[in-house]
DNA sequence: AATACTAGTTACCTATTAGTTACTACAAAG
DNA sequence: CTTTGTAGTAACTAATAGGTAACTAGTATT
């Protein structure tokens, strides 16, 4: 997203927002979890994700410290990621996310 | 957001994004909380936002269920928005993305 | 000699989201 | 008789997010 009002309002929660509140983050830390996925997984696990916002994205929550990036020096690229403490600390909510939808959703 | 690909997606946590992974509605949320408040409180706790965006997501809060909307029949007009069950369930959940955040955020 | 493979990048274009300004209704207060 | 107050709406514009297609590198396979 980076909001500028968002990322240096005083509000805590508006600066959260700022940082994971925006369509592919959550879904992008769910399909890490506790695992280390190469770019082609995350993209294959994304459907309707392009290769070029799937870029733009990781970029981000690698600079929010929200998921690690290995990249090695090999040809065809290799390029790992994992999720940091602070990522494995969002997995509990987005769960959770998910459960309050599937309680409430109309069958 | 009204991503039709989200809202109509086989994996729940994308439906729920889809219907309140936006930039305001978790702010819309939070302000509101356990209250029953009026438009123009809602408004006023969120500096940034616009009459017209503020409007639109009240909209789709209540079409999904999230918020109740009680506009009396007076002059000058009179509306409450309070959180539904639905609405109230997600409180615990903004609140720890709030937690999440500033556990982590570099001081 | 051409093709596939991966993880991107670049330039360009479109769609969605958000902001701006002006306007409405009618009663009550000054 | 003008102003104030509330909760919007309409028309229009600006900004941002997202999508598309083509391209890169160097090794390995066909």
């Amino acid at each position: 997203m980076r909001d500028q009002n968002f990322c240096n309002s005083h509000c805590p929660l508006t600066r959260a927002i700022g940082s994971i509140g925006n369509k592919w983050k959550p879904l992008i830390v769910h399909v890490i979890r506790q695992r280390t996925v190469r770019f082609g997984q995350i993209d294959a696990f994304i459907p309707t994700i392009t290769r070029k916002v799937l870029t733009e994205q990781l970029k981000e929550l690698e600079e929010d410290g929200i998921v690690n990036r290995v990249a090695y020096k090999e040809l065809p690229p290799r390029v790992e990621y994992s999720l940091t403490e602070k990522g494995l600390a969002l997995l509990p909510i987005v769960d959770q996310i998910q459960d309050w939808y599937v309680k409430f959703e109309i069958a």
